[in-house]
This record gives structure tokens, sequence and C-alpha cells, in this order.
DNA sequence: CTGAAAGCGCTTACAG
DNA sequence: CTGAAAGCGCTTACAG
């Protein structure tokens, strides 16, 4: 200790240093210390006398010190923070998503990196490795390819996929039911009568696309009549499927029903029925994976698979913590039921 | 250099070590150099031979290296991550906001915290607190506290305020023009012939809610004619705005205007008018602040101040770096305006 | 009960 | 052209 700028007890410390933050080391020289024993004193791990202790705080207090996190977790070697890559924040479903999991990581006194990848893989991967960069404890996001996991699990990264499943058996994930709800949703369609149906969907390679897929053509083979079920890909924007939507509406063979993968294909569809007139339920039924504000307050309201999201980012970031604990466990697949909103967009087809 | 794990040119270069990540010593050795030169190498700072420099590349590519930020951030003393805090990322509103402010600070190169206090106070101080271990290079925040500003800016972290403003004169801030907006709604309710319009709001203390009250109340001092118009306190969710409404618009003074000061209040609202069949815009004249999808999608749709939410982020995080780049030039707010799309959600009152 | 020293992973003057 | 050394802010065995 060269500087002994405040006496043991003096009552008056020293205020915040006029051009940087304060440092442990101005904390000990204030409380007139070694840095080892101010530590000590304010992480609460090892001795320190307790007269001692509280001159250190007060006066870490008077510094307004705060423990710089980057140092601290570099020379301990944790981390206390989690990436979260979505695809799309502006979509309810992933803000929802990101607002569970943000909340659950603070109750466990973690700190949320958010990225937001629009799609892109590209994007995808840079978020990934800025993750890496930061030393994350551990990541949850909604894959868009094998690749991010792949990447993460091998630079020892825990890892868990929401919604959608790209790394099965080697990385943990959370998913709903996708495909029994998918079935239900559509046998409520069948059981209405409906003979042309159109699964709207914006792509089938991710597994909520293929099981959606599954289910719906499941509920289809397993109808014991005639239905002619075709599968349509809208696009991956409001604007897209809409327009689709009016061509597929307008088209020789027009589906008196339509079930729509998400909750932006609702969208569109929706949006589409009303460009063309068609009353919903009576000139055409639709049902809709993901529920959605709006879904609720059109009239009549439409019929939803109502995932429960903030469950979802709970179990993500239970699965994620699982994994930081015991790095070598099996990855495991948490899938999670939903329910089915019933609104009253569907009906009997129109006796054309 | 203890250790040549490597000859100079070994095609083989070793795989990622087993148990930890890839250092610079790692790299270093692997390359056969020091650490000093394998940092100048990869950071591209100072002279490297361009034989060794690509040596060095190939050797961190080869282990998986990516460097630690936060001991990067710490030698440096800088930071590469902003601090954002919203109060409600389920609300579109602040996740629409947040999208903008993670895709602007990605564009420059900064990774994005994200914390969501939920309205509490005591959560948003935490979470300043912690961006303040984390040593972020600046928060953008949608303050619910005067407190908040003042502890960042006590701890020199650039602050810049969105929305609302609690700081003027002291933090950075980016808002739209209530005011203004608020009269211009107004203003188009007052010409369709209402006498009794509400303005419904869930407090007047914030900027936001100051500002919009402002503007309904300029609008019915200059109708030139007797208005009555009341302000409502119709709380901060879905359901209690829903209740509150009910109760107004069955009361005995019912207005035939209402004004929902946010998209919250608006969604309870035009709930509240289906509760009781009210139709819109015949029995009950509608407005918003806040532009949400719902309200394109009922029918009529609501008319409602449409703010640019991502040009609220973008002009956010420039303010930001200007912050950054310039710890002490004078504070600033910036004003955007806000257009309104007009939907059909008003008519002249009912001739009762 | 406390402090000197080492070290987490990096970068950067500076010496040669 | 390269490397040894120092140091960012912290914590933690370990010596006394």
């Amino acid at each position: 200790m060269e500087r002994l700028t405040v006496a043991p007890d003096a009552p008056d410390l020293p205020a915040l240093p006029p051009g940087r933050r304060a440092t442990i080391k101005d904390v000990a020289e204030g409380a007139a210390v070694s840095r080892s024993t101010a530590s000590r004193a304010l992480t609460g791990r090892g001795y320190v006398a307790p007269g001692v202790r509280e001159r250190v705080r007060r006066t870490a207090q008077a510094l307004g010190y705060v423990p710089d996190a980057g140092a601290r977790n570099l020379r301990q070697q944790v981390s206390r923070s989690v990436g979260v890559l979505v695809s799309d924040l502006r979509n309810s479903f992933y803000a929802d998503l990101a607002a569970g999991v943000g909340q659950q990581s603070r109750r466990r006194g973690y700190a949320m990196m958010l990225s937001d990848d629009n799609g892109s893989p590209e994007r995808e991967l840079e978020a990934a490795e800025a993750f890496v960069a930061l030393r994350v404890a551990g990541v949850i996001l909604t894959p868009l390819s094998a690749e991010v996991s792949e990447y993460l699990h091998r630079h020892r990264v825990p890892v868990v996929e929401v919604d959608r499943q790209f790394c099965p058996g080697r990385c943990d994930a959370v998913v709903v039911d996708n495909r029994g709800a998918a079935r239900r949703v559509t046998e409520g369609l069948l059981a209405q009568g409906h003979v042309r149906i159109a699964l709207l969907i914006d792509e089938a390679d991710w597994t909520t696309g293929r099981d959606r897929a599954a289910g719906f053509a499941g509920a289809v083979d397993d109808a014991g009549r005639p239905v002619e079920a075709f599968v349509v890909r809208a696009g991956w924007h409001v604007e897209e499927a809409r327009e689709r939507v009016r061509a597929l509406l307008e088209g020789p063979s027009a589906p008196t029903a339509l079930f729509a993968a998400n909750n932006v294909l609702a969208e569109g569809a929706w949006r589409a029925a009303q460009d063309l007139g068609r009353r919903i339920p009576e000139d055409l039924s639709l049902v809709s994976f993901d529920d959605a504000a709006w879904m609720s307050m059109v009239g009549p309201g439409v019929t939803a698979v109502a995932q429960d999201v903030v469950a979802l980012g709970e179990a993500a970031v239970s699965a994620l913590f699982e994994r930081i604990d015991q790095a070598d466990a099996p990855a495991r697949t948490v899938m999670l039921a939903a329910r089915v909103a019933e609104r009253g967009s569907t009906a009997p087809p129109p006796a054309s």
C-alpha cells in the first residue's frame, strides 16, 4: 500500500474518481486494506474481520464500486450470461419466447445476450460466433440450420434448440407436440365435413413444418373417406402468403378449409379472405398453428393451436441449466403439449 | 516458448484441445511464434511477416480459436456491447424497438444485452447495475424512473432514453411528437362532431402520457365550441382497461368517442365495445396512439397514430454512438414525427 | 486474520 | 521483424 489516501476511520470517504470508474484497488486504498482483503470482504468468500468487512463495504458503497463482471469471469473462468438467438423478434412468437427466457435467466442471476438473425443462416452463424467470443454459459436458439448447433457444440457451449430441432440426439431440445396438435386441429376440419383442405406451410424441412405436415396427413389418412388434401408453400411473409392464398382461393379447385402452419401464414390467409370478400367460416374455414392477439379480436375469432410460449421458454432455460450442470448427460428432447383454442372460424363447407 | 508441439510447417495441426477452449497461447505454440506475434497476426495491428501471418491464421482456424471478448475488452478497456432495457418485451412496441436497436447495434459490431423490467423500477435498477457490471458501452432504455438514468449517468455510462424522458437536459433522448400527434387525432374526433370525448390513459407523469394528454387538451381547447372532455385512468393491462371502459360506457355520461393513449388500452377498449355490442364506429368512435397488427385486421380497422418504431430504435442507436464518441457534447432530444393511419373507426356521434 | 503473488486471456508499447 | 514484459480488474490458494 503505497498511498493511504484515507485514514482507517475517516468519516468522509472520497467521492467517485473523476475520469474513471472505481476498481477494487480504489476500494482497498480507501479502506486501507489489501486488494485481497477487499475482495474477500465484498465477495463474502474467505475470512475477514467483521469490522474490516464493514469498512470495506462502506468504502465500496461510497465509491460507487461495481465489480467488473468481465474481469471476475475471466479470473473465475465462469460466465453469468446466456445467449439467445431467435429468428424474428418482431414476430410475437419469438418475442414471447425471448421474454420468457430472459425472465427465467435473470431469476437465476444470468444476463441475456439477445440476437435476431432475421432468418439468415449467415447471421445465425455470426451470432453464434459472437456468443462463443463472449463466453456465454450457454445458448438457447430457434435454429435455422444444423451448422449453428454443431458449431456451438464443437466449441463446448451448451445448447438448447427450441421450437424446432436440427441436432437431435446431440443437442437438447424443447419442442411442442406439433404432430399431435396439427392432427387434432385437422380432425376438427374433417369433422365439419370438408373434402378439399389445404395446409399452408412455409417449408417442410424443419421439424416444425415436417411434423405439422405429418399430423395433417395422418388425420387425412385416417378420415375413412376420400379427402383432397394438398400442401401449399405459401412463403415466409404476410404479403407473400396473402397473394398465394388469394390465387389459391380464386383457382379452379379452391379448398373450403385452410390450415395455416403458423401465425404469419394465418394472417396472410385471413387478409386474403377479406380481400376476396370470403366470409369466415361460412365460405371458408380457417385454423392456425400459433395463437396471436388478433386471432381473438377479429370476428369470429380464429381457432388456433395455442402454444404456451412462456412455458416453452422456461423449459428451455431449465434444460440449459441442467446441461450446464451436467455436461455429459445424454441429450434430451422435451415435448410440450399444446391446446387448441376453439373460436368459431370453422363450419361445414358451403353447399356449392 | 518452452514447448514446440508442432514444427513450423507441420501440415497436420493439432485438433481442438480436449477439455478446454483454445487460447492465444495454444495458437502461438501451434504456429511456433510468441503470443505477441500471434496477437498481431490475428488482430491485424502491428507488423507481422506475411508468411508468419498466414501460418498463425491457419493454426487459429485449425484450433477453432475464438478470442475471448471479455479478456480483450479488459485489456483494451473498451466494450463491444450495448445494454437495452425495455418495459415489456411481450408488447409489440417494445419488441419492435428491441429488434431495431439490436439490428443497428449488430451492424456496428456491437452485441446487445437485453433486459425486460416488467414495469418494475426495482428490476430496472437491478438491470442497470448489471449493465454497469458488464461494462457495456452504453445503454438504451425506456425508463420507468429518473433514478436509472441518473445512476447510469453517475457511473459514466452513456444513456439514451427512448419513448419517454425522465432526465431531460442531462441525458439524450429520442421521442416521438406525442403532443402533435395526439392533437391531430383528437382534432379528427372533434371534426366528426363529438361532444363527449374520453382520453384513456395509464398515467400522466411520464412525458408520453403528459404530452399525449396535452395534445388532447389543446385540441379540445381550440375546438371553438363546448366539449366535455375527460381523462380516464384505465390501468396498465388489457383486462383492467376492458373493465374500466365497460363501466365507462355503461355509465350515465358515456362518451361517444374514445382516444386510447396506447395499444394496450386500445385493445381493452375495443374488447369492451365488443362485450357491450357497441358497433364501431356507428355507436362509438375509437382512435389509438400506437399501431398494432390487429388494428388493421378488425373490421373496420382502428385509426391509430403509427409510430415508426424501427426508426425510433435506429435513431436511439445513432444518438448513443454519437454520445459514446463525444462524451461531453450537450444533451440532445430528438423528436420524430408520427403519422396517423386513418382506418375508419371514427364517425359522427349517434343521433341519440 | 491479512497480504503478496500468481494468473485468468488478451494486447501493446518497447527493446533488440 | 519478433518476443519478453507489463498490465487491464479481478480472485484465490498460500504463507505468515
